[in-house]
DNA sequence: CGCGTTTACGTCGTTCGTAACGATA
DNA sequence: TATCGTTACGAACGACGTAAACGCG
């Protein structure tokens, strides 16, 4: 058994049992990693992968179990890789981000930009896909953090880190009744009309449909979309009402469409960031965090990551206005 | 990085910083591992160890992460090779318990005896200590599982399943004024005589001295031993009053000896079997637990693994001589 | 002078890439 | 026929063991 063996073997399985394409993320030769495969195979005995003509079909049950091994080896041999990194201070390196279009669009960039300015040799990279995908890509080690939004508690798996709490806004256009609604908004007055909003909130676990579900109300969500700028342009069409996260407002949004606020109708949500719980963080990835999170201190951070429990309570963790004035203070200074 | 290189660095470690020892230990020169060492260093960019002259003298602090580290990778590999020794009914291997002396010798024979005649080709090797080498040796992954007592709560790491409670008894001469005490036992009773026992009475969270303490009386503990046998043969000697587990009572002992019960005067105590959370089990290993802990079904232990808790609640645990009587019954049908 | 580590060197095994072959859709 | 995996072969690298040199107590 070799590290190289295993690290073919995760090759082989993250890249969908096609050995070819394997062989080129691992910059090595197809019949490398077959053998090697087969080699794995002949030592421990049994077959990891099940076979149909000369292709792999499937992993075996064991295989899964021995692929769930490796992984975690191969994440521990990174963590050594880390500890020689930061102990010779190498400014090189990868820091790769699973989250949501969101995240990635309107909140991540910022810390990016401050990050690649202090490490320029450091590239980031950034895996868009939903919150259960991001956290399945940190599980398996694809992934150095996972950031995801919540309503309420932490994601299950991992150290979680809260960043920032934010509201959803009710996106009209200009020319639309709502727009100019005397009074507060209700959701009756949102159940009357088609909405557009994330493919999330489908599922009936999520904050939105739940406000619907306690008001007694089925509302119709006419459109769902992965990305911001999808409702927004439909919403412009006249399609619908969009309900998003307040973070993808943007000042030129407010030529043309009106933003309400959403606070008093919908559960406040939490963007956290994600760590393996046995990862080592180099060096920059602690800057990223300071800097996307200001108020979590490198020492909470690392006690967090020690004592392997998220650190949820007794952190202030600011709003997302807030933390906008609190940026540009900073941008100030 | 090789998983060689790891090994050798753990192997060191494990040797005290002797390289030659760590050489034999792993079945190779010690130029090798001197070589492989130096090239992980160089990869790795810093020293793992501090040097004086030419011998090691100290791992350094990141060193220390490192070795942490690779254990784990170690683990899981051997992890692996278990997997797949398990699928093809391997029938050799070891069992490496780290425990007592008291329960290598009184308690586990039984069932070591069964293990052995069921699969001879796996070697058994006990590891005696004290409790707490026992968890380190446990932790750092030189054993495969410690078998410890606590007074009520299960030992902090790893998976703890009870296996049986125990009492401790008083032992004393035939002809000594206790043994033919009309009444009941009291502390007071023992707190007038020079007593013998184990080291870890010494200890002032032992229950032992706890007892005492609650009760107000200072005992005097003239001798203490690691070894049950020593207790007794210092009792037999004259030079005071016993006090040991239960489990450590022979036949034999009831020639010149006087054991009387102590159940009411110390707290009931419980040994535990503590596993590896992420160690994967051979089967020899489920079956050794079956046989020395009946009341743990299979199915009960591998749950508690995949959980990662320890199965304290809701398993009723036998006392030593219900399991005693039950040994019995097994032998006799 | 013994113990332990490092250095030097030769041999062997293994890995890796190129190329040809085979199977499958 | 195109795609993907296996087998074959040769070159280069790396690991390992033996033998000798070096430092230290």
């Amino acid at each position: 058994m070799t590290l190289t063996q295993l690290r073919f073997l995760v090759a082989i399985a993250d890249a969908g049992l096609n050995i070819t394409l394997a062989a080129e993320r691992v910059h090595a030769t197809q019949p490398g990693l077959s053998k090697q495969l087969k080699q794995l195979e002949d030592e421990l005995g049994f077959q990891l992968f099940t076979r149909k003509g000369k292709s792999l079909e499937t992993i075996t049950h064991a295989g899964g179990h021995v692929l769930e091994r490796a992984r975690t080896i191969l994440a521990e041999a990174a963590n050594i890789r880390s500890i020689a990194a930061n102990l010779r201070n190498e400014a090189r390196g990868d820091l790769r981000i699973a989250t949501t279009h969101t995240q990635a669009r309107f909140v991540l960039t910022d810390a990016i930009a401050a990050l690649s300015r202090i490490y320029p040799q450091v590239s980031v990279h950034l895996q868009p896909g939903r919150e259960n995908d991001a956290l399945a890509l940190l599980d398996g080690g694809q992934v150095d953090m996972a950031i995801v939004s919540t309503s309420g508690t932490p994601p299950p798996a991992g150290i979680a880190l809260p960043a920032y709490r934010w509201n959803r806004v009710v996106l009209a256009p200009d020319t639309h009744p709502l727009a100019k609604l005397p009074r507060e908004l209700s959701l009756d007055d949102l159940a009357a009309q088609p909405l557009i909003s994330y493919d999330s909130s489908q599922k009936p676990e999520s904050s939105l449909r739940r406000a619907f579900d306690a008001a007694g109300l089925l509302p119709q969500i006419a459109i769902t979309a992965g990305d911001a700028d999808l409702i927004k342009t439909y919403v412009r069409a006249g399609l619908g009402i969009g309900i998003l996260a307040e973070m993808a407002l943007l000042p030129r949004d407010t030529g043309d469409l009106r933003a309400l606020p959403a606070d008093h109708l919908f559960a406040r949500c939490t963007t956290w960031i994600v760590l393996r719980r046995e990862s080592v963080l180099r060096e920059y990835v602690l800057e990223f965090i300071e800097r996307f999170a200001p108020h979590l201190d490198r020492r909470d951070i690392t006690r967090a990551m020690a004592a392997g429990t998220h650190i949820a309570e007794g952190v202030a963790v600011p709003h997302w206005r807030e933390r906008q004035l609190a940026d540009d203070g900073v941008a100030a200074a």
